[in-house]
DNA sequence: GCCGTTTTCGGCCCGACTGTTTTCAGTCG
């Protein structure tokens, strides 16, 4: 069982407990276990023979380690199950709808036993809620606009979902022996699309093992994968399933000869794939997810790799992230395709959070953590004093931050001080200047107010732009995926600002921001907007997440030259917007013990550094 | 439910906004 099962267990019991009327500190207990674990290196399945080991945890005592046991020996505890007799299942997806809390939801549930999303529809379109105490016609309003959205989102899941179910699924089906040859996940997966709505994976056998007695012994293998909620069906070409999460897996069986055929096919896009079929046909050739051929005669002109179909149709090669027919055909008969950015192309990681605002581990563990995975450089960007919640730091410890990042030794690696910086509702920054003067990195972005209306939306963004200490917009839109829109402004205006001031963008790899996304990704290449590519991590574990980031920029036509955190770190420094000279030798009054004691600790003998 | 003491129990990141009330509960981040 792996770490993020157990998590989610405990996080449901959390829900469940609100929506019970627990109070506070005890399901928030719950809540902190399951983020302890969800960031958590280590397996709990590892631990969990050693009680000792399980309660030094911090928030793991010996209750959560009693059910820590029973979860991992059973799969689920006791706990949640009385619970879930008192609920019905689907009262998690009430929690989804913006508007409704754990109050209201056990106030529906007393009333009208209503514990589903239609029932809540059906009781607000009725006008049956008003009448509630706390809730009246606005509420009924916000709660059907809430189902609208919920409803767009519903059946989509997070790439990163996809790409773990994938990889368990591969693991598995590759488990069966030597009969397997390949195995590949196709589909919006395999294009690295933001949300997946179901899983490819396209399998051929070795040739030695394709009789039906083969095709029905891997047929087999791959329904006993754990998780299969239901079969949908189960032929010779295909096996397909729901998993519990309610995610579908279209298993196909393929022959050699068509592989590259049809992980084309289904890697799609749909879009791609009708003008590549348009372009075939003008060329006298067919091309179906089994072969190019030519027309009439039906003689195979390639098929067993996509390769050799883009260059029988006269093309260069295109990546998969490319493949939606948004210019990628014309630039592949041209020559033009970009140079896409890979992964080991990123050098450092320039948004992050210590234990200093609301990130889990020290800086000497983050930067210790991004060097193992070949970063030379990071940020460490901690939150600005108005976001209480995640303990933000005001002025003074800002300059005690810097101090401690500027004495830190890690060797091996760069660590930069940064902050990411509070955008206020005005457009201001929630650090004064002779602070953000003193910074290496200064990363801004908004965490408050995020309803403004278009207008002053732009009016504060651009504010915060033509801020002279502005370097990088951090998780510029704010989306959460499958959960929340974007802010509403106008990204010509502010592109254009960005480019003007010499501000980048930031493009945010944690897997349910991924923002900016791909389309404006590609709006501020072409504008000459400059892009840094950071996970925003709360802790170690979430430093991989800059793959996401990769490969939306990729999606984005981004290359190597449009990416600031591609350079060795003193080029990118010297890259970022340039801060003014003038401020940054003042020193302010109030500040300046500490601002001298951050000189001197700045000046103090260092190790010597790769970079 | 956990933690750290005050070693037997009190405190637990908190401020703003919304829609409901007419002084506040619930939601959100």
């Amino acid at each position: 069982m792996e770490n993020r099962d157990i998590a989610r267990i405990l996080r449901e019991t959390a829900h469940l407990l609100e929506i019970d009327g627990a109070f506070l500190a005890r399901y928030r207990s719950y809540e902190k276990a399951a983020d302890l674990i969800d960031s958590l290196a280590e397996r709990i399945e590892d631990l969990a023979s050693d009680r000792a080991r399980l309660t030094a945890l911090p928030g793991i005592g010996d209750r959560l380690a009693e059910h820590l046991q029973e979860i991992l020996t059973t799969g689920d505890y006791s706990l949640r199950k009385k619970l879930l007799e008192k609920f019905p299942v689907t009262v998690f997806e009430l929690l989804k709808l913006q508007s409704l809390g754990p109050k209201k939801i056990a106030m529906l549930w007393a009333t009208f036993q209503a514990g589903t999303v239609d029932a809540v529809e059906k009781l607000a379109r009725d006008g049956k809620l008003r009448d509630l105490a706390g809730f009246g016609e606005k509420s009924e309003q916000n709660i059907l606009k809430a189902v609208e959205v919920f409803k767009r989102s519903s059946g989509r899941y997070l790439l990163s979902t996809g790409e773990r179910m994938a990889e368990a699924l591969v693991a598995h089906i590759r488990a069966a022996g030597q009969g397997v040859a390949e195995i590949t996940p196709a589909g919006s997966l395999r294009r690295g699309k933001e949300t997946i709505g179901d899983l490819d994976l396209l399998l051929t056998l070795a040739e030695e093992h394709t009789s039906q007695k083969d095709i029905d012994a891997i047929s087999e293998h791959i329904l006993k994968f754990p998780g299969i909620d239901q079969v949908l069906a189960r032929g010779g070409n295909k096996v397909s399933f729901l998993l519990v999460s309610g995610l579908q897996v279209d298993v196909r069986l393929l022959e050699a000869k068509s592989f590259g055929a049809a992980l084309m096919y289904f890697t799609g896009s749909k879009e791609h794939n009708v003008a590549l079929r348009g372009r075939a046909l003008k060329m006298g050739l067919t091309l179906n997810e089994y072969a190019l051929a030519r027309l009439g005669t039906e003689r195979r002109v390639a098929g067993r790799t996509e390769e050799e179909i883009y260059e029988k149709l006269g093309l260069k090669y295109i990546a998969p992230e490319l493949r939606e027919n948004c210019g990628e055909i014309e630039a592949a008969e041209s020559g033009v395709l970009p140079t896409l950015i890979e992964r080991k192309d990123i050098r450092g990681d320039l948004q992050m959070h210590t234990v200093a605002s609301d990130g889990r581990n020290t800086m000497e563990e983050m930067a210790e953590a991004a060097r193992e995975l070949g970063h030379s450089y990071i940020a460490l960007t901690d939150h600005t004093k108005s976001l209480t919640i995640a303990n933000g730091l005001d002025e003074k410890r800002t300059l005690q931050q810097i101090a401690k990042i500027r004495a830190a030794r890690v060797p091996g690696i760069r660590l930069l001080a940064g902050m990411e910086v509070d955008i206020l509702k005005d457009g201001k920054l929630d650090l004064e200047d002779e602070v953000l003067a003193q910074l290496d990195v200064v990363v801004c972005s908004v965490h408050s107010h995020m309803n403004l209306e278009r207008t002053p939306m732009t009016e504060r963004m651009l504010a915060a732009i033509e801020n002279p200490y502005t370097q990088i917009i951090a998780h510029p839109t704010g989306r959460l995926l499958l959960r929340r829109e974007g802010f509403d402004y106008d990204m010509e205006k502010i592109l254009a600002a960005c480019k003007k001031h010499g501000v980048a963008m930031e493009c945010n790899s944690f897997d349910d921001r991924l923002d900016l996304r791909d389309a404006h990704l590609k709006m501020a290449k072409e504008r000459g907007v400059k892009v840094v590519i950071s996970t925003d991590a709360h802790a170690t574990s979430h430093l991989p997440l800059i793959k996401y980031g990769v490969t939306m920029a990729r999606r984005g036509w981004l290359e190597k030259g449009d990416v600031l955190n591609t350079l060795p770190v003193d080029k990118f420094l010297a890259a970022l917007r340039p801060k003014p000279a003038a401020v940054a030798k003042k020193t302010r009054p109030a500040g300046e013990a500490i601002a001298a004691e951050a000189a001197a600790s700045a000046s103090a003998p260092r190790r010597k550094q790769k970079g």
